[in-house]
DNA sequence: TTGAAAATGAAAGTCGATTTCATTTAGGCG
DNA sequence: CGCCTAAATGAAATCGACTTTCATTTTCAA
């Protein structure tokens, strides 16, 4: 990681390298605000600025890129090989994936036949997950349940 | 549209229905910014938090919905029979929409096998439009151009 | 070792969205 | 008609996530 930072033109420091292990540890979806915790735990020294920076820096490289959902957070995603979409829960803001190689063609297709140039695919389903379905059912059983 | 508020307990005022007339005339995808101006231009004296609020009002009443493309304006959309797609230029920000039918398809089916219950779906393609395509090219052809 | 470039942390700034608050207005009711 | 109350308005303040600034420290190639 330090060469491949240093052969772009970046330097290592003690801050980057943790802010740079614990991203990669918290996995998918990472906020600023989620890893500065994280990494406040582990060196309460270090600034939310540099948090910020290290993580736009992370996207830079190409190791992670922001992910919008319109609630007004955004989320650093770890690159992968495949693209994906997202089934994001209004309720208690979980994000899960799901594969979209077939939607992706007919994308691009789409874009192909407009003379669009796509850069990237935005593909998201906004709901309720399971847990919130049901605690959704339960509320309306024991609340203001009337006669 | 006064009749149909009050049955939704709003009442009508002179600011409310310049608002409602500007918004519809200007068609799809309108910021607060735009609308603010538009109507600023008949009714001088027409505070933002007015126009604001109102925009807020044509979604609660399910005449349009918000859009959030990611790029920090929120556009207010007049809601359509047809689910539709938006391509969306990153240079020069202009919309446009596409029929989407069959990737709902897709997606619903995607939403019911995980259990999760779609609200909305936000398919979204970023990139270049033909217009700003053209525009990379010929600055190319001029600029920096070596040998 | 050393000096230029890069990185850091704290604080300030940005900017769209939202709320507060004093005042005005709509419109149902008698 | 007036009256009265809930709703609406406009100006200004506030919010909150991000982004920048600036003085200082640190990295690392030469
Ligand atoms: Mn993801
Ligand atoms: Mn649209
Ligand atoms: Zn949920
Ligand atoms: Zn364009």
């Amino acid at each position: 990681m330090k060469e491949f930072l240093r052969t772009k033109g970046f330097k290592m420091t003690p801050q980057r390298e943790l802010i740079f292990r614990s991203f990669f540890e918290l996995g998918e979806h990472v906020s600023v605000d989620e890893l500065y915790d994280k990494v406040r735990d582990l060196d309460q020294s270090i600034g939310y600025s540099t948090v910020w920076r290290n993580l736009k820096l992370i996207c830079k490289v190409g190791l992670a890129e922001e992910v919008n959902l319109g609630d007004g957070i955004t989320r650093y995603d770890r690159v992968t090989k495949v693209p994906h979409g997202h089934l994001f829960c209004l309720s208690c803001k979980k994000l899960e994936e799901f594969p979209v190689e077939q939607l992706v063609g007919i994308l691009a297709q789409t874009a192909g036949d407009r003379d669009f140039s796509p850069e990237h695919f935005k593909i998201e389903i906004h709901g309720l997950c399971n847990d919130c379905q049901n605690k959704a059912i339960d509320e309306n059983n024991n609340g203001a349940d009337d006669e």
